[in-house]
Parts: C-alpha cells; sequence; structure tokens
DNA sequence: GCCAACGTTGGC
DNA sequence: GCCAACGTTGGC
C-alpha cells in the first residue's frame, strides 16, 4: 500500500517546471536539512508513494502538481559532502551520513491550488501544511486529504483552461 | 522586507 | 540537561 505526501520547494530555487524539464523527469530531493523531514524520506517512503509538489515562499504559495518516489531506497544526499554545496555539512561524516534522501518523478501538472483555498477548506483543517508554525517540508497527507485535494485541483480545472 | 515560530548549537 | 542565542522557514 502506497502512501501519500507533501514536498515543500521554492519555484525560485527548484521549480516544478525543473524537475520536469530534467532526463526522465526524475531527480533527487536534496537539500533536507532536517532530522524529522529526513526521517520520513529515510524510513517511511516507499518505490510508488505520491506526493503533492508544493511551492512554497511562492507568490502566491500552494500545491502545483504530483510527483512519486522511484527509488528503492533512501541513499545518502551527496551534497552533504560537496564543499561547493549550499547544502554542505561538514559536519557529516561519509561513513555514516547525517542526510538521505529519495528520488522523485514528475507525473503531472495539478491547476493550481492555493494554499488559501486549502486554508479554507474545513475538510483540510488537519492538514499539516496548515497547522500554525508547522514548516516541515516534506510531510504526510492523510487519504482524504489527499483525495480532497485531487478533487479541488478539478474544480479548478474547470476555471483555467 | 518583516517577523513569528521553530530547530539547532553550545556554554554552563 | 537547561536555555539563551542564533539561524532558518515561509506566510504575509
Amino acid at each position: 500500500m502506497s502512501n501519500y505526501w507533501l514536498i515543500k520547494s521554492e519555484p525560485s530555487s527548484f521549480s516544478i517546471d525543473d524537475l520536469k524539464s530534467l532526463p526522465n523527469k526524475t531527480d533527487m530531493w536534496d537539500g533536507v536539512r532536517n532530522y524529522q523531514a529526513r526521517n520520513i524520506m529515510m524510513k517511511e517512503m516507499k518505490t510508488g508513494d505520491k506526493a503533492f509538489f508544493y511551492h512554497s515562499n511562492a507568490k502566491p504559495p500552494g500545491v502545483v502538481g504530483v510527483v512519486e518516489v522511484v527509488t528503492k531506497e533512501a541513499y545518502p544526499d551527496p551534497t552533504q559532502f560537496d564543499k561547493k554545496s549550499k547544502y554542505y555539512d561538514p559536519q557529516s561524516d561519509i561513513n555514516n551520513p547525517r542526510w538521505w534522501l529519495v528520488d522523485v518523478k514528475h507525473l503531472q501538472d495539478l491547476p493550481f491550488i492555493s494554499l488559501e483555498t486549502i486554508k479554507a477548506n474545513p475538510k483540510l483543517k488537519d492538514m499539516k501544511l496548515v497547522q500554525k508554525g508547522s514548516r516541515l517540508s516534506v510531510q504526510p497527507v492523510a487519504k482524504e486529504e489527499w483525495d480532497e485535494i485531487l478533487n479541488m485541483a478539478q474544480v479548478n480545472a474547470q476555471y483555467q483552461q
């Protein structure tokens, strides 16, 4: 059984179009430097799991598409050992890496679903995304919430053609 | 650009 | 182990 997630990225640094333009529309989800988010990628995400691609720090912020986890197992984030990377972590030991990641593949774009409309939907009030102070960049999404957001996307589609 | 909320670090 | 200081996230 597969699970559902939401992953955030700032479109100014890596957008869904950036992902889509890559070979196989696939990339490693690097740069995560939060243990809770790492643990989800390392221990909970499985091949075939789906995730919403969310644009944070965007005008406006919101869900823009769906991706799929395509790695069998998490592997060490290579940027933690790259001195030239802004994600370089001098405290990470190559024999015991701190940061792990999975690869994600672009599945589809969705008609834009803004954070504002997610907040306005009572069925989505328990989403991690809308909890005050919550800023986890890799987070679980309940099946009901997943379905509800897809419904909203269908509704939005009628206005965005 | 501001700043609230949160996570991490490091002195003690 | 406490907690002040600092850094980051991310909406507004």
